[in-house]
DNA sequence: CGTTTTTTTGAGAGCGGTCAATGATGGTGG
DNA sequence: CCACCATCATTGACCGCTCTCAAAAAAACG
């Protein structure tokens, strides 16, 4: 693994706001895949990087939430994904993004730039296979999605939506980072019909609500 | 690239219909990755590989058309994609499928051994490359399905359907594999609604039916 | 040519979308 | 610290679209 150092003046030229940025550092991608980088913050609802722009590096969210959204041709808006801490983003592009990346939250990414990545992976086959299992897992991750959205009731979407974000937090307490609209786009369903499918949940005895982003699962058969 | 044959014998230990391989020779898996693979015919409706067996092969389809289905739990299908001749598949899974692939009508398939294209691409760093591509292309493809499924009427799904096909066969005439059933579960809509949306669709002069399988595109605007 | 499968068409009901109003939450400035 | 405002979430009433159930028509198959 080549350790050229990424400079600070080549992050500068691609972001304008440079005091969010940090100073250079190593970068974990994943565990075996450590590069030279940087870290930035964003703010709610800053954009990360939009549709059409040039894929010029690779994210790791460090702490918060970052949504991949698409624009419909009708205004409407798609979630196709949600990134946690430790979730790797931006692989599923090509030479240029196919889609938009916000956060969903506050948030803090870890950049390395996609040429030194694929100069890495170039010479060391391990790399390469660490990208391409990366890629191949957000592959299959889009089809459990598809499988959500191919049909089900909203409550089976709500519920599998929870019981998802449940597994990813590791227990039966979710803090949902995102709003009622984020959850809307990412189902296919519309805020009034997420807002009604929880609280009808929450009467059925499946989950109980402490807020609207605070959510205990009860009975999991339900779901 | 390295030209180790694939024995036949190999073949015959994960195909019990022997009679079905075509001898040893190169596959082509995309122009710039050739290896030694073979080819094999499947029926209409025939498992090609199904859910949880183990990753051996990754395939091209040469003729026909193949589908790849997950069966939920509630015994509803869902189709993730459909692959037309020249497609690759069988990149998107990890060490076992994670899905079922299935002939939509009778095809031929070349295969090549996924350890074999794995010990090509740790060696060929271009090939490992164009791995990554074709796999980051299926996410892609995933996606825009995520586009689809998300919300819009059956209309839009249908239209968006076979302005696809159309697409992928290259002009306005389009002659369609699958079934209504195929395409229904597709969509996530039922065969009923799919049949009576293109029956609309060729109410409004949007398309012209000759038999239910040949579709010419009109007013492509409308769709 | 008869049988089976697939597709089309019809009528009715349920679910989620739309429009609209109320209630909660969070951030800002006085 | 509290009042205010903006944003977000919840709830309600109504309508339209798609699903369901059912039957007829068309196509595929031997």
């Amino acid at each position: 693994v080549e350790l050229n150092m990424i400079s600070t003046d080549t992050a500068t030229q691609s972001f304008q706001n440079a005091s969010r940025l940090s100073a250079g550092r190593t970068v974990a991608i994943t565990a075996s895949l450590q590069l030279p980088g940087f870290t930035m913050t964003f703010d709610r609802d800053e954009e990360i990087f939009g549709e059409g722009e040039s894929a010029d590096f690779i994210y790791r969210v460090v702490l918060g939430a970052v949504r991949i959204t698409r624009l419909l041709d009708d205004g409407r808006r798609l979630i196709s994904d949600f990134y946690l801490p430790g979730d790797v983003f931006g692989l599923e592009m090509g030479e240029t993004h196919g889609a938009c990346a916000e956060a969903v939250t506050d948030c803090e990414v870890a950049l390395v730039k996609r040429v030194a990545v694929e100069r890495v992976a170039a010479q060391d086959h391990l790399a390469a296979g660490t990208l391409w299992s990366l890629t191949s897992q957000q592959l299959r991750s889009a089809q459990d999605h598809l499988v959500v959205l191919g049909r089900r009731s909203a409550a089976e979407k709500v519920g599998r939506f929870l019981l998802d974000m449940a597994g990813r937090s590791g227990g039966t307490v979710i803090h949902l980072p995102m709003s009622r609209a984020d959850i809307a786009d990412y189902l296919g369903l519309t805020i009034e019909t997420v807002s009604r499918t929880m609280t009808q949940l929450e009467r059925q005895g499946a989950i109980t609500m402490k807020g609207c982003r605070e959510i205990v699962l009860r009975t999991l058969a339900s779901l």
